[in-house]
DNA sequence: GACAGCATGTAATGAGTTACATGATTAA
DNA sequence: TTAATCATGTAACTCATTACATGCTGTC
């Protein structure tokens, strides 16, 4: 009866895709699942057995050369299932993120604190623009790999290029107003930006 | 020597504002770090006891009535710890959205399926905007509870207005490309949208 | 024929979650 | 007086991470 998690769904979404060995799943999950759902490589080997107990998969080994390797395939019982868990509404999102989270405590460390933990996230932000830009690109180009998958695909591409486009707009507003802050507190010449507490939409 | 942890600092900033009981504790763990560092209550009620352990917190009993509370305060150690954590870039933000997940991969579910997820994820954003909203509105008239902290508290607040704002208009967007799609794949009647791949900023 | 890096896993460990348990206080 | 809820924790368990181990393969 062992619960499957969201893990389980996102490896059994990617085998509905097409087949991959271990290794290519592992890789596929940080290429493409890894901006909403993160996991370390290890899980992703452990995971697609439980799928092969369940009945979801099925596992053959391959070779290349002498070297075998799995290659986990969905099966249609896997695609019933899988169908069943898309129907209902997913979770929140959550949110991890600890260089902002000292940006919040940062009137108990130094300015020079609170500028390089803007400066990460500018570099963060700017770095994952980058590639989102390259994917756009290349999307917009070749139409990408999986051509018959592109309106979805659109649609969460569109999501992550609002999001770095809105975190970037709010490191230029964070860097423009403490640009001339002396310490990091009221006492000590941090200053509340005059739109600070004005209505966003 | 055992590693602190990013939970056992984010519970340490709190105590660097104010000295608060485990509950208390928990409380303000949710309410305003829960938004980037988010940790199940029971943590919060096992990790200042290692805080203690290290000398960067102190414990006293206080009774209201019978009843016996763990207050913990911080150290003048736990202060200059605290400090040099912050000094140093955190690490970046991670996400895990198991709704946008399904909407990735919802051409292997079916049409009322993705627009459950959209719809689930706008409900999550406007409830979630309206609460940004609220203590927008409170920070702007009565100042908060920390007043000397509002520069930093500016900051994140607005971050997180940015950042719904962003969604509302993703979900705004996404809702309206769908609306006329009558299946989940090319094939079946779902669109590339025309203006999906063209840059944001 | 040696080395770099690709590929395929396993093991140990730990952080965190859910579930449980229970006492005190307040409102009806 | 009873029920609800506030408050304070502990225990069991699981998911996930880091670290380790090692074979293969192409390249120089």
């Amino acid at each position: 009866m062992a619960e499957l998690t969201t893990t389980s769904f996102a490896i059994l979404s990617l085998l509905a895709v097409r087949s991959w060995s271990t290794y290519e799943l592992a890789q596929q999950m940080e290429r493409s699942v890894g901006s909403m759902w993160p996991r370390a490589a290890s899980v992703v080997y452990e995971e697609p057995k439980r799928l092969v107990r369940e009945g979801l998969a099925s596992a053959s080994k391959e070779y290349t050369g002498k070297r075998a390797s799995t290659v986990y395939a969905i099966t249609s019982k896997g695609r019933r299932v899988l169908a069943q868990w898309l129907a209902e509404p997913g979770g929140e999102p959550t949110l991890e993120f600890e260089a902002l989270l000292k940006i919040a405590f940062a009137d108990h460390g130094s300015l020079e604190g609170l500028r390089a933990n803007l400066a990460a996230i500018r570099e963060y932000a700017e770095r994952e623009n980058a590639e989102v830009e390259l994917r756009r690109r290349e999307y917009a180009e070749t139409g990408g790999p999986y051509a018959h998958r592109l309106p979805v695909i659109a649609l969460v591409a569109r999501y992550f290029q609002e999001r770095e486009a809105a975190i970037l707009r709010w490191v230029d507003w964070a860097e423009a107003v403490t640009g001339d802050w002396t310490g990091v507190t009221l006492e000590t010449g941090a200053r509340v930006p005059a739109d600070a507490f004005t209505p966003r939409r």
